[in-house]
RNA sequence: GGGCGUGUAGCACAGCUGGAUAAUGCACCGGCCUCCUAAGCCGGAGAUCGCGGGUUCGAAUCCUGCCGCGCCCGCCA
């Protein structure tokens, strides 16, 4: 709790350099308490033992009595060794209360460029690709709730193979084609009829399914290949070839991403840096590196080894034809980024990881700096890896409609007495709330396997819990304000003794921000995610504990905390892209 | 073979810049709606923190060796 801790570190610092001991890092040792039963802040006294020749239990007990009393302080304790130290409930009500927490907030000029998702636009968006958008949305968000300037991009990948072969089977093949060679397939559903994602899928899968087949592979394999190498030249033509295939597929998922509050604020695509010239540029300055190579056909690449990369250190750039790679336009893409923003961060899959680390490294060759990058392993199904060309996925199309569906049961069975189109709005940002938050609830480094039953969970540790309490909140909001016809009383009555509920619920708080700072510099959006069910879980219990209004009188106290409540869980959800319903 | 990541109750997951009784949800057992939305609240039971060594006053956390799982090691994107 850095607001307690601002406090009292005087005060700590104070009472062991009584000791004689100067140089001790007091402010990094006094901790939060994990034991929160004991108190908010710890100091534990283990380390100061040998310099000052005495037991940790009796350093912490002569420690505890040479504290001062503080206003911020209600106790401190001694314990097994360590310095236990206790928030003033009353000091810390009336610090929330007189607007603590806007004035934690980082001051900053930082523009921060958040590249996420930036997913081939060959086919509607999968759950698979949905922890790069979720997890990259919550950070654009978090950054924002914090106070950056941010930026959201998605780079277009507008060039490569994956986009000719879309290109090439609309231009080559039949619907008759199409359903002909995917009869094995499960047929598309008919809700997404006019869905063009879905539909031109069909398309690329079914070029994928003869690019298999021995016979007919070759002439294919070199009509793609064609229309690659014409890509990665600039041919104005092959990419305006490309972009009206691939165009109606990326805004299809657009939409899927816009259902879940997903937004971006640019898109960028690779063929600009052929066509600008950048690349080309980039590869001479590469070629004049003291460490770049010469491979026999003339390929080029740039020797990584020295800058302590392991394994194959070689990393390419330019082909024997003298072409670019995809690393190489992304090199040529990180430099516009630099020159846009002054904090760069990336959110790519965990296979990036090697990828990533040559572009960094090259970056720095050059004299940038290299980007942050946030990795996150693949989402499963229980039966495998989810792959578009191999049609083994679930749509969050599909998702997003399930989702809404299942909640729109409980809705219907908890609320009987609402109407269908109520239903139906609660439903949808239930629904949509929850896939988020089943996603951006686990760290992203870990493995993840979707399960509907997960997914769709609409209890305690879900999104719809945290939607539910806020939604007490505003209701409390609204009987007040229809309660009341004038202001009450301006000067604010904080009782001496404060019911557990309501204590708990101030420390809640009083911790958020230290977890939303955090949060952003260490990209762990899942910890701002536990803060929110516990500061859901906190309001529970004040709700609980504290009448607001009392046979129709208002308790002013206990409503402006309700009321702050309602407001850090407002902007927090907004912050996890959980939509703030007003009642449901 | 090499590199990176991961392994915590029946299931899922937090904690990993070392610190107290390992947090939370699901599932399980029990209690709470004549009072602000019970999608809630309270209580109970459930964990050799993958296995073995080491460092330390103290290890889920750091080091090391095994084992399991995932990803990567293209002049593909």
């Amino acid at each position: 709790m850095q607001l307690l801790k601002e406090q009292i570190l005087p005060l700590v610092e104070q009472a062991v350099s009584a000791f004689g001991a100067t140089d001790l890092p007091v402010a990094s040792m006094l901790q939060p308490a994990r034991e929160l039963d004991q108190g908010d802040l710890t100091l534990p006294c283990f380390p100061f033992a040998k310099a000052f020749k005495m037991s940790p239990v009796e350093i912490a007990e002569t420690l505890a009595a040479s504290i001062p009393e503080h206003a911020s302080l209600s106790e401190v304790t001694a314990i097994n060794g360590y310095l236990n130290f206790r928030v003033s409930p009353r000091w810390l009500a009336s610090q929330l209360l007189n607007g603590a927490m806007e004035t934690t907030h980082e001051v900053s000029d930082r523009s921060v460029l958040i590249e996420h998702t930036s997913a081939n636009p060959n086919g509607p968006f999968h759950v698979g690709r949905a922890r790069n958008a979720i997890l990259g949305d919550t950070l654009v968000r978090l950054h924002r709730l914090w106070g950056h300037d941010v930026t959201a991009e998605y780079y277009v990948d507008d060039m490569g193979k994956q986009v000719a072969v879309l290109a090439w089977a609309l231009e080559h093949l039949s619907q008759t084609d199409v359903e002909t060679l995917l009869h094995d397939r499960e047929a598309s559903n008919p809700t997404w009829e006019g869905k063009a994602d879905h539909q031109r899928v069909r398309w690329y899968q079914a070029a994928q399914k003869l690019r298999q087949d021995e016979n007919e592979a070759p002439p294919i394999e070199k009509a793609i290949g064609e229309l690659v190498h014409a890509s990665e030249n600039g041919d104005e033509g092959v990419l305006q070839a490309f972009e009206d295939a691939y165009q109606p597929v990326l805004d299809g998922m657009l939409e899927t991403l816009g259902r879940l509050g997903i937004q971006f604020d640019r898109f960028t695509k690779e063929s600009r840096f052929v066509t600008n010239g950048d690349v080309t540029a980039l590869m001479d300055e590469l070629g004049a590196l003291e460490i770049n190579g010469v491979a026999d056909n003339g390929a080029q690449f740039i020797d990584l080894g020295a800058r302590g990369l392991k394994g194959k250190t070689e990393f390419f750039y330019r082909r024997g034809d003298g072409s670019s790679l995809y690393a190489t336009r992304d090199i040529a893409y990180h430099r516009w980024k630099w020159s846009m923003s002054n904090e760069l961060i990336n959110v790519l899959g965990e296979d990036h990881k090697l990828q990533a680390k040559q572009v960094g490294l090259t970056l720095e060759e050059l004299g940038h700096q290299r980007p942050e990058v946030v990795f996150y392993s693949f989402i499963k199904l229980p039966e495998g890896k989810m792959s578009t060309r191999q049609g083994n996925v679930v749509f969050m199309d599909d998702l997003l409609e399930e989702a809404k569906a299942q909640a729109g049961k409980v809705v219907s069975e908890l609320r009987p007495d609402y109407e269908q189109e109520t239903i139906d709005q609660i439903a949808e940002a239930v629904g949509t709330s929850a896939v988020r938050f089943n996603i951006i609830n686990v760290s992203p480094e870990k493995g993840f396997s979707f399960r509907w039953e997960d997914a769709l969970s609409f209890e305690s540790g879900s999104a719809p819990f945290i939607m539910y309490s806020h939604t007490r909140a505003c209701s409390i909001h609204r009987r007040v304000s229809s309660l009341e016809s004038s202001e009450g009383s301006d000067a604010l009555d904080i009782p001496d003794v404060l019911p557990q509920g309501l204590v708990d619920l101030l420390r809640v708080l009083g911790r958020h921000n230290d977890c939303l700072r955090k949060v952003v510099h260490d990209h762990r959006p899942h910890l701002f995610a536990e803060q929110l069910l516990h500061l859901a879980n906190g309001y529970n219990a004040f709700y609980r504990d504290c009448y607001i209004i009392d046979e129709g009188e208002v308790n002013q106290f206990f409503y402006q905390v309700s009321e702050l409540a309602r407001d850090v869980l407002r902007n927090g959800m907004i912050g996890l892209g959980i939509i703030p319903l007003e009642s449901m």
